[in-house]
DNA sequence: TGGAATGGGTATTTACAATACCTATTAGCA
DNA sequence: TGCTAATAGGTATTGTAAATACCCATTCCA
């Protein structure tokens, strides 16, 4: 049982984002934060835009930004989305026909069932009780910068 | 979100096993059954006899046949077993280390927790209640064998 | 109008699931 | 009690798709 990684960065981008929803973040910014590669990282806005979860803006001072309040945005919403495409099992495709046992199977409606489950619980969450707030400096601690 | 084929054959094939779960399959005929590779069902029968869900003989006769009444079996069990070493998400595994963001992350909390509510659900139902029943004859037609 | 940012297509790499092959072991039988 | 047939089980290879990199068009701000 596993995530595609797609999902996993997404799940964090919108983490950060949740953190600090008054402003937009540059894919170049965000990859930089969790240090992973901007190219992949704009494929995944690019997702999330469509879906209507963030706005983008083109040109300087762009970027991304929660297009919704986190609150209002549970998190069986983001994986939904961000794991499209994504089948349980291979005979839940689009071309899942090859099955032998079609018919037969009463194991379907169990994975089913237990699918939506795992979504349920995730639904009773909602981003913005998973924001990452910005990084805190420890607190009695003087940071010298070097 | 996606279990591996290994998991899917796996089912599939204790699913007929517990149909009949009188007599022994051999590797052969389960391979034949569900159409796979024989080399690749193997593979799965050892993994769960290992886990001491299935008995196998080698040698003339020999084959595989569950060791528990498989209404004993549940299928958050098996799941477990045939997913085992396959995370959620990447700093679920065993080096999942490398999170920039580890101690402030909320997600895997919430994440752990739809994964149990998952498994939660398929142990709600037994191996028994997913049997396959032996390809039934369509009662009244007479098949005449060629 | 130039620079900074995203949009989005294509190409490449890489990891690992899926498969094939081969050897060791066992049981039945002559 | 050796011989044969069948399976278990380990190792090597292949194949596929996710993950990544690269590139250029488009848009907006200063």
């Amino acid at each position: 049982m596993r995530l595609t990684s797609f999902t996993d960065f997404g799940l964090r981008m919108l983490m950060r984002m949740a953190g600090d929803p008054s402003r937009a973040f540059s894919s170049a910014e965000l990859a930089a934060d969790l240090g992973l590669s901007r190219n992949h990282l704009a494929k995944i806005i690019q997702h999330l835009a469509r879906a209507g979860l963030i706005d983008t803006w083109r040109g300087g001072g762009g970027g991304a930004m929660l297009a919704r309040s986190a609150a209002e945005i549970r998190l069986g919403q983001i994986i939904r989305l961000l794991e499209e495409g994504q089948p349980l099992v291979e005979c839940f495709g689009t071309e899942g026909g090859t099955c032998s046992i079609e018919a037969r199977c009463r194991l379907k409606t169990r994975l089913r069932s237990a699918e939506a489950a795992f979504l349920a619980d995730l639904d009773r969450s909602t981003l913005a009780d998973i924001a990452l707030a910005p990084q805190e400096k420890s607190a009695g601690t003087l940071v010298v910068p070097q």
